[in-house]
DNA sequence: CGGAACATGTAAAAAGTTACATGATTAG
DNA sequence: CTAATCATGTAACTTTTTACATGTTCCG
């Protein structure tokens, strides 16, 4: 359960309204962990009520009226302490991976299109983080919320070569093997 | 939606009943698409109503009395067709990349111990891994189903990897980081 | 004034998680 | 017989997703 934790580190970096945390939910912290705007609104309420952030004084409070959040002592000890909380990693659950495997038994048909389609988003993705990293993390010696910054930035990058790899290496093997198929066929 | 597609392929792959998936959905599958006994209950009886599957025949319909199903003309129609259906990559939602973020802005208390225990749960599902590929996947040439299942498992080793490479070095990082901050202060 | 963009929300449905309930079979 | 295991489920809850509803501000 992260979004409420999510939503106290971007807080922190800077207090916001639902508005400015959605679109901030759209770049940055969305490349690790994405919420919609509804979710959003739905936990500022519950963290409010919980006593964890507070609506910033000088407010018109109503619908349509810009509201501005801020983190209060609680919420930040909250933070502190689930960041050494221990939580083992979710299971992966990955329908491209599930769909391959369904492959086997039903046949590739339309699967080559979705992995070439899949291998361009994730090139995408990767260009970009590397544009941010670029701009961002230049070398040279950096400050510890930086280089924790930078480590997580990695961390996209990272993944995001992996797929790009791994769907490179897919995509050469189920066309490479449909052929061999194929010449196999018509000997 | 995934899960009755990743029914639809275990059942393809072996008429089975309730507990006999959910055992499968422990290993094979579950390796890239898990799910508990309460899930699978639900959705074969979906999957029953919607006529994609059904019960063999020769069954006591009991409770308590166990029920192997089979998948109908059409459902594999239908796995077949989402095969090739075009379906987005989800945004990533890691709560470990996530963590560290946060630690940017309230400090790495415990999260140094926490990086190790997810180390040493990652290289312990790499050697997994690598153990049913040497087993089940030895080199040489192989069927069209074989080289799927075996790119799938590729897959898992390669995300595998990808963790132990990064949380190497995202804790030589962070304990190196914190050794700089140390010597900064004593000076 | 009218429409676009801003801003906050509600409602309902789908998917996933956790805890518990119940009957059948088998080994000691 | 009784405890363990096999086997199938129900119920309640939380989280996520999708669709819709409503009010405000600003620009032409």
């Amino acid at each position: 359960m992260s979004l409420p934790h999510a939503i106290l580190t971007a807080l922190l970096e800077k207090p916001s309204s639902g508005l400015e945390l959605t679109r901030r939910f759209d770049k940055s912290i969305g490349y690790f962990w994405s919420a919609t705007h509804q979710q959003i609104y739905r936990e500022l309420g519950r963290l409010e009520e919980s006593g964890l952030i507070r609506v910033l004084p000088a407010e018109r409070p109503a619908r349509g009226q810009k509201k501005e959040y801020e983190v209060l002592p609680a919420g930040r000890d909250e933070l502190a302490a689930w960041v050494g909380r221990p939580e083992d990693p979710k299971p992966v659950r990955d329908p491209l991976l599930l769909r391959l495997r369904a492959a086997g038994v039903v046949g590739t048909g339309g699967l080559v299109a979705e992995l070439r389609r899949h291998l361009g988003l994730h090139r995408g993705q990767l260009a970009e983080y590397e544009a941010i990293e670029e701009r961002d993390f230049p070398p040279g010696p950096s400050g510890a919320e930086d280089r924790l910054r930078h480590l997580v930035l990695r961390g996209g990058i990272d993944l995001e070569t992996f797929w790009v790899n791994w769907l490179t290496q897919a995509l050469a093997d189920v066309e490479g093997g449909a052929q061999r198929s194929r010449s196999r066929d018509t000997r």
